[in-house]
DNA sequence: ACATTGACCTGGGAGC
DNA sequence: TGCTCCCAGGTCAATG
């Protein structure tokens, strides 16, 4: 589930059940994600509050006065609010207990997930020193994104999707925004103009934008926590379409493998 | 410095 | 029904 879009409609979602409420305890059930989660986290979290919760990249970070919990939800990991008496499952590793009997619950089947404890900076921490600006903010302009390409041949769709680059691109959106774009998403990075970079960006901001406000509208009821999903399927306009008609133009749709993950394109209007 | 590939895990669906 | 194979929204580490 999670690009950008769901990390932001999840931190919108959990934080009015979870920020300045106290911590009564912690369970972790399986501490194997991707890393280990550290169990100091047990005690270092008891008795304390998470002040804030920001995201940077796909990466929450709940605020206390002793640290930062680092979050990343993996590629199967959700979040969710559920009361006391809503039975465990397969896959719920990790849980926050708050003093008014809320529960914050982590559920991850593929265990890509990761959750870890800093006392420093978060920002400065070695998963996220490195990373590329934040795709709707300023600083993600086309004069940056040029300039970047420059020294690389790779294919526009795994530049684009690279984290140094720009973070909080992923695997649906970069597709998306390919398309809006009129870009083939094998064209070496290098290769494309400034006038189609201003186009992607803008088309990049366009869509992540547009995902992030269906989301806030189909994924609202974290309370009981059914996640739906087919939130922003309605606007997609390649991910997920091989082999259908091309709403431009009435092209199939074809699909190929970058880097090893699905793609699909329009022939004719992607070029 | 840049590019590519494998690895981490589990579940679901297609095809036989 | 049950087996095998392939696919899935991410991203790090190792290698070329």
């Amino acid at each position: 589930m999670p690009e950008l879009p769901e990390v932001e409609t999840t931190k919108n979602g959990i934080s009015p059940y979870v920020v300045n409420k106290p911590i009564t305890k912690v369970i972790i059930r399986n501490p194997q994600l991707r890393w280990p989660i550290p169990q100091v986290i047990k005690k270092t979290l008891a008795k304390q509050r998470i002040e804030s919760i920001t995201r940077r990249s796909k990466y929450l970070l709940c605020q206390t006065t002793k640290g930062h919990l680092i979050l990343h939800l993996g590629m199967s990991g959700r979040l969710q609010i559920v009361d006391q008496d809503k039975p465990v499952g397969k896959h719920d590793h990790f849980e926050i207990h708050f003093h008014d009997q809320t529960i914050l619950r982590f559920t991850d089947p593929r265990r890509f997930g990761a959750i870890l404890w800093t006392q420093g900076d978060p920002q400065q921490h070695q998963l996220l020193a490195k990373l590329g600006p934040e795709p709707l903010s300023e600083d993600f302009s086309t004069e940056y994104l040029f300039e970047r390409s420059r020294k690389h041949r790779i294919a526009i769709k795994s530049f684009i999707m690279d984290a140094q680059i720009v973070v909080g691109v992923g695997n649906i959106y970069a597709q998306e925004a390919l398309f809006l774009a009129g870009i083939h998403p094998k064209r070496a990075a290098n290769q494309v103009s400034v006038t189609r970079y201003q186009q992607l960006v803008i088309t990049i901001k366009q869509v992540l934008t547009a995902a992030i406000e269906a989301g806030g509208t189909t994924l609202r009821d974290f309370r009981w926590g059914e996640n739906k999903p087919g939130y922003f399927q309605q606007q997609l306009n390649v991910y997920g379409r091989a082999d259908q008609t091309c709403i431009q133009c009435g092209s199939i749709l074809k699909l190929i493998r970058l880097n090893q993950r699905s793609t699909v394109y329009c022939p004719k209007c992607q070029r």
